[in-house]
DNA sequence: CTCTCATTTGGGAGTGACTCCCACTTCGGT
DNA sequence: ACCGAAGTGGGAGTCACTCCCAAATGAGAG
């Protein structure tokens, strides 16, 4: 399971979390707008154009966790024969179980849900997932993707989580972010007028 | 009713009317990203600075909406003591009617939904309009608008709204606007898993 | 260890969206 | 007709982002 990586991969991503560590403390001491990117690119020790390569944008330079783990692996085994939420659930828990309540940055999480362009760009990219989500309720559901009430639920979902992880920042984390899902998903899954009664 | 307006004001909605026209012209025949701004200014005989002062962004060209009534008054008397969801659907389906099918400008709404940069800021408009409908439901469930219930609740309808457009214009328009609506806010109301069994 | 090839990096040149500003025009009310 | 307010034109500038290519540097073969 271990990724063979050799040293080319391994100097470009150091090279990545210099850049974000810098940016980050630039962003901290005179914001995000009015840092430009070529004077992070000089304070990491790189080219303007490198940073283009690694980030896309401005903005990826926050997006980008160095963590990361990619979880597309096409729903685990034990998840089968559950039912939608069920599996959903598993699915998210597990997720965050892995990375303890640290899923968050608090450093850069700041700037994902403060500065407009980055709140924006984090919104895009939920959204970008939704074709996923759609194919992943369809699949469970032996229901085609193209159904309307399949990607209003996809969409739905993207709506929902990312108000919630909003609402979570908000309040400053003081809710466990394991109840905070479960509640959600609770919401979504018996229906907006029932949970609001 | 009739709000008064000037010369003035006229002359400032006829050039942007203009400003508009000339400019899906042009996107028509060269795409959204070949065209530049300034060449618009120029085909519709106005100073690049007053296009910006008009929509703001490019983008802005493509969503203002000429056509558009501002429907924030504070809930109509006859919606009070309905349930959230059918206080929803009766303000939903009234704008719609009003409009006839014609709330879409098919010229327009090709480039609100293809075109990503058009895309993501119809995203964001819908989803500035969050913490509004966050207030119209807590207002309606006599909760606090706070609470994560609320706001996920509001997410999840701008986000299950936005998918349910999109599939509309993806398949052509085919089904009438009022079915869909309802469909969608059938999903919503409901629960996403009941109404997806 | 060395040579060669495939990648990656640096940096220069350029594009175009968007902002700032200010002199000039034009409208609205007296 | 006149004055003050508001809008317009257009010049100058900033900065995100793209394209390109020559120089540098890992990766793998011999």
């Amino acid at each position: 399971m271990e990724e063979r990586v050799g040293l080319r991969e391994r100097k470009r991503r150091a090279a990545m979390r210099r850049v974000q560590e810098v940016a980050l403390d630039l962003f901290d001491e005179h914001g995000f707008d009015a840092v430009t990117v070529k004077q992070i690119a000089e304070a990491a020790g790189v080219a303007p154009s490198s940073v283009y390569r690694y980030f896309e944008t401005k903005e990826g330079i926050v997006l980008y966790d160095p963590n990361r783990i990619v979880l597309s692996e096409p729903a685990r085994p034990e998840e089968d024969g559950l039912r939608l939420f069920e599996a959903l659930y598993r699915t998210i828990t597990a997720f965050v179980a892995e990375h303890g309540d640290e899923v968050i940055d608090r450093r850069r999480t700041r700037y994902l849900m403060e500065v407009p362009s980055v709140r924006t760009a984090v919104a895009e990219r939920i959204f970008t997932d939704v074709p996923t989500m759609a194919s992943f309720i369809a699949e469970r559901t032996g229901r085609s993707v193209d159904e309307l009430e399949v990607q209003v639920a996809a969409g739905a979902f993207a709506g929902g989580l990312l108000a919630a992880v909003r609402h979570w920042h908000a309040e400053d984390y003081a809710e466990p972010l394991g109840e905070l899902l479960e509640r959600t998903l609770a919401t979504l899954r018996d229906g907006l007028e029932v949970s609001l009664e």
